[in-house]
RNA sequence: CGGGGCGUAGCGUAGCCUGGUUUAACGCGCGUGGUUUGGGACCACGAGAACUCGGGUUCGAAUCCCGACGCCCCGACCA
């Protein structure tokens, strides 16, 4: 209750923030009171709740189960790198020195070497497969990781940037340019089924600007969503090294030429941070709103009884119910609170069907059934339960994806001018398209004088036979502007 | 790293300016008992804080002074 502000007009939210007028501060409140994450001990770390935990483990578990299915197995690296690997690749080493956190102690005394906890693992990677490659024959190498990464960050928030996050970091070697470009593509796909069929997150796939890619990538490519405030999250990204990782590892094959040759290599990943896109792209007034499909709760039961008799009368006309449900991830909520304390906090966690069971309901052998996604409530005969709940779980997906679709197409605009897009970005952010001449000054200017950085050029995109929005020169591709967490 | 703010019970705060009826208060939460239960219930009783840490001033410090540490916000930075 600390919230003192003229309460919405449904009067259900008593705990958060509004959306509408601190969306940080929203933000926050929802992710701790919804008991999906928590600080931790050490500034910057977070505690993932059980409740979040669930979440990411259906998202995972979805990944993963892509990440095999294109041929991909799972390896353990350790998490301890010794610094003079991180050394070797000048620009990976320039793009990540500042965010190590350095072990240079152990067993009481001082290390010969430092130890980075790892901020990622290409080199790691590299130096490992050299004693398992040494012939064409040996490639490709297609390894995947899940693990947890360290990154000293100054400016921290729960999910989208922690010093320490959670994520899978694929990693893969091939004989070819082409075919470990093929993998990059094919990655990004898997990273936007699981953003849009899963997540029901709308995200527009394509590559990053020079000043944007990763450090060391010969290009990068990324999956970007529009959040509900207006800004940009990339949702996860996958690399095309070339063989700039290999050579500076020292990793050969022999070829089917006889001659040594490097491998080229890529990697992808998607962290924990998906989790703040999906608050902040399905999140409202109330509180969170999950995706049936990666839901931890898809159906809460909140029974209504006043004495014991009612009581049990509603756990006998459940039972069957329950079967008929089995495949349901579903909850029934049987403690000693009222209905309407139940009520606000399962809809602040974001819980996509509620189904309320009282006398009245059973008098007609009916439930009332209520989407979070709109609140509207309906009866449905508890026979009919079984059919009815599949079929609303996959509509409420269906409907989130649109929405959010929705907002997306409304919140992004053509401009083909710099003053355009100064004026447009003083009111706001949104997605921003514009014809892009490519250079890297033009960025530079726009960030200065805007905030918004480009985000993606979309894949498909074709040069407009247009002049470039910043600089007036040709254009030579679409790109995307926006402001980014 | 620059600018600003804050550290008082599990959480959110009041008290501080103007030291002493403060035995540090209030709300939420927590425990027990009872009445309740279809949109965040109510009553009663109860547990819970040597006020971030270290110095100093004073007869007396949560309150004033100095220092340390931690956290938050803004900026810079940033897969």
């Amino acid at each position: 209750m600390a919230v003192e502000e003229e309460q919405p007009e449904k009067g259900f939210v008593k705990e958060i923030r509004k959306q509408s007028q601190d969306f940080p501060g929203w933000y926050n409140d929802v992710v701790r009171k919804a008991e999906l994450a928590d600080y931790s001990a050490v500034r910057g770390c977070m505690v993932i709740r059980p409740y979040g935990f669930a979440l990411w483990e259906n998202i995972r578990n979805a990944l993963d189960a892509l990440i095999k299915k294109t041929g991909h197995e799972n390896w353990y690296f350790p998490m301890l790198i010794p610094l003079s690997f991180l050394q070797k690749e000048a620009e990976h080493v320039e793009g990540f020195a500042p965010e190590f956190a350095l072990v240079t102690r152990g067993g009481g005394k001082e290390l010969e070497e430092p130890l980075v906890l790892r901020p990622t693992s290409e080199t790691l990677l590299a130096t490992t497969l050299r004693d398992y490659v040494q012939s064409y024959r040996d490639l490709p190498v297609l390894t995947n990781q899940w693990n947890n990464v360290f990154r000293w960050e100054l400016r921290t928030r729960l999910f989208l940037r922690t010093m320490e996050f959670l994520w899978q970091e694929g990693h893969t070697f091939h004989e070819t340019s082409e075919e470990a470009e093929k993998e990059v593509y094919t990655m990004l796909e898997c990273y936007r089924q699981i953003a849009e069929e899963w997540c029901a997150i709308p995200v527009i796939p394509g590559r990053k600007s020079e000043i944007e890619k990763f450090a060391g990538a010969q290009y990068s490519t990324a999956i970007e969503a529009l959040m509900k405030d207006g800004k940009a999250l990339q949702a996860a990204t996958s690399h095309y090294f070339g063989e700039n990782f290999t050579r500076a590892y020292d990793l050969t094959f022999t070829g089917r030429n006889n001659e040594k040759q490097y491998p080229h290599s890529t990697s992808w990943g998607m962290s924990t941070r998906i989790v703040g896109a999906l608050i902040m792209v399905h999140g409202d007034e109330s509180g969170i709103q999950m995706p049936p499909m990666v839901a931890p709760i898809q159906v809460v039961i909140v029974p209504i009884f006043r004495s014991e008799a009612e009581r049990s009368q509603i756990a006998a006309a459940l039972a069957p119910v329950l079967e008929d449900l089995s495949e349901i991830r579903l909850k029934q909520d049987w403690r000693d609170q009222r209905p309407g304390f139940k009520f606000s906090e399962w809809e602040l966690k974001g819980v996509p069907v509620r189904i309320e069971v009282g006398p009245r309901d059973l008098a007609r052998n009916e439930v009332t059934v209520v989407r979070r996604y709109d609140r509207a409530k309906e009866a449905i005969g508890l026979r009919d339960l079984g059919v009815r709940i599949p079929a609303m779980l996959k509509q409420i997906q269906d409907a989130m994806f649109a929405r959010a679709m929705e907002f997306r197409t409304t919140n992004t605009v053509r401009l083909d001018s710099l003053p355009a897009m100064v004026e447009h970005f003083q009111r706001g952010s949104g997605f921003v398209l514009t014809p892009w001449c490519g250079s890297a000054e033009d960025e530079l200017k726009v960030k200065e004088l805007t905030g918004a950085t480009t985000r993606v050029i979309p894949t498909g995109s074709v040069a407009p036979a247009a002049a470039c929005a910043v600089c007036g020169k040709p254009a030579a591709t679409e790109v995307i502007w926006a402001k980014a967490y």
